[in-house]
DNA sequence: CCTCGATCTTGACAACGTAAACATCTCTGT
DNA sequence: ACAGAGATGTTTACGTTGTCAAGATCGAGG
């Protein structure tokens, strides 16, 4: 009945359920926050009925972690781009880091928590994986001293928690103050 | 019928049910962790029915903020033990800050989570602002330029970012070992 | 053409937060 | 002393969520 040439008609089963639960499950989080984002939702935002992700990406817990895969993907190319066009990549990397954050909060709020997330899905383990390894290869040489790794820890927390404190809204307004925080960002060699 | 002087008879009404609902709320949390909160394992915990809460705490909400504050108070006291006794206040703190994450790390994640947490309720204004007052006034003298906040933010963000990463398990295994976060809270000046 | 398997829908269940109606206990005014 | 009033818990109920089982629907291969 319904015409098969016609390439905008839904494909017959819907085509890929999955891809298309991701996209959903995204523009439910840019607009409802991490707090309405159910598995019913999201099937609603897709137009199938609420037990249709079954079958696409299994549980909750699966298309949760197809999405903040997703967002550790993207993540990973931007730190690329900011690393290679930067003569100090930690500061470059940091900047990039938070950027993110404030960019896409939800996403970058379910990325890093352990609660909702089941943090050894396959998806999830790889994307994780992938961001490491271009972020080790993004450093200078590949030492592997711990005074390398301690100085790696150190930037990375201190992203880390610049975005996770502006994310959850944390800071009192006068450390909030953006010339303080781009001052961080800046780098100690301004 | 219940004798009146027996100390030990729950108190006809059950007493104050505010602070046995908060003391089982962080029964629950240590046990189950943030996923498993929920009000109506508390009240079981508790021993009082599902709709118990209603009248002492209103909410979800005013629960976890309840149990929230308590912990921001926790944690005031432990910083200020701590801010005291060391001649190099900052790494101190932070020091402190993240010992309280993994002593105690679902509450540390209720804290500082916005999804879970409402915001502005009073409670939790409160705590929250009498930790910053102690963290202010345990800093040297009273300064508050920009150079002084961007410190305070820096060292804020370490140890917030540190906490985070390690109590959401994010760190890869040549990350989390310990000597490279000694030297990290140990300080610059080892 | 027609069956098979993948894919989606429907219906169901338990657990959750919340609300209203009801019960029970404490306290206060006279 | 005692009756009403208000605070404090319980019961019942409703809508939502995640998950499961059974049925419907469609594409593809014999």
């Amino acid at each position: 009945m319904t015409v098969k040439s016609d390439a905008r008609a839904r494909p017959y089963h819907h085509g890929n359920l999955k891809a298309a639960l991701v996209a959903a499950a995204e523009a439910v989080l840019e607009r409802d926050g991490l707090a309405g984002l159910s598995l019913r939702a999201v099937a609603r935002e897709a137009g199938v009925s609420h037990a249709a992700p079954r079958h696409a990406v299994g549980d909750l817990a699966g298309l949760l972690a197809e999405l903040a895969a997703s967002g550790f993907e993207r993540l990973r190319t931007a730190m690329q781009c900011a690393a290679a066009a930067s003569e100090a990549p930690l500061d470059a990397l940091g900047a990039c880091y938070v950027r993110f954050a404030l960019a896409h909060p939800a996403l970058f709020q379910l990325m890093f928590r352990q609660e909702r997330l089941e943090a050894d899905r396959p998806a999830l383990v790889a994307a994780r994986r992938a961001l490491l390894d271009t972020l080790r290869s993004a450093l200078p040489d590949g030492q592997t001293g711990e005074r390398t790794r301690a100085a790696m820890l150190s930037a990375w927390a201190q992203a880390h928690g610049l975005a996770m404190l502006l994310v959850d809204r944390q800071l009192p307004p006068e450390l909030a103050d953006a010339a303080v925080i781009e001052a961080l960002l800046g780098g100690v060699h301004a």
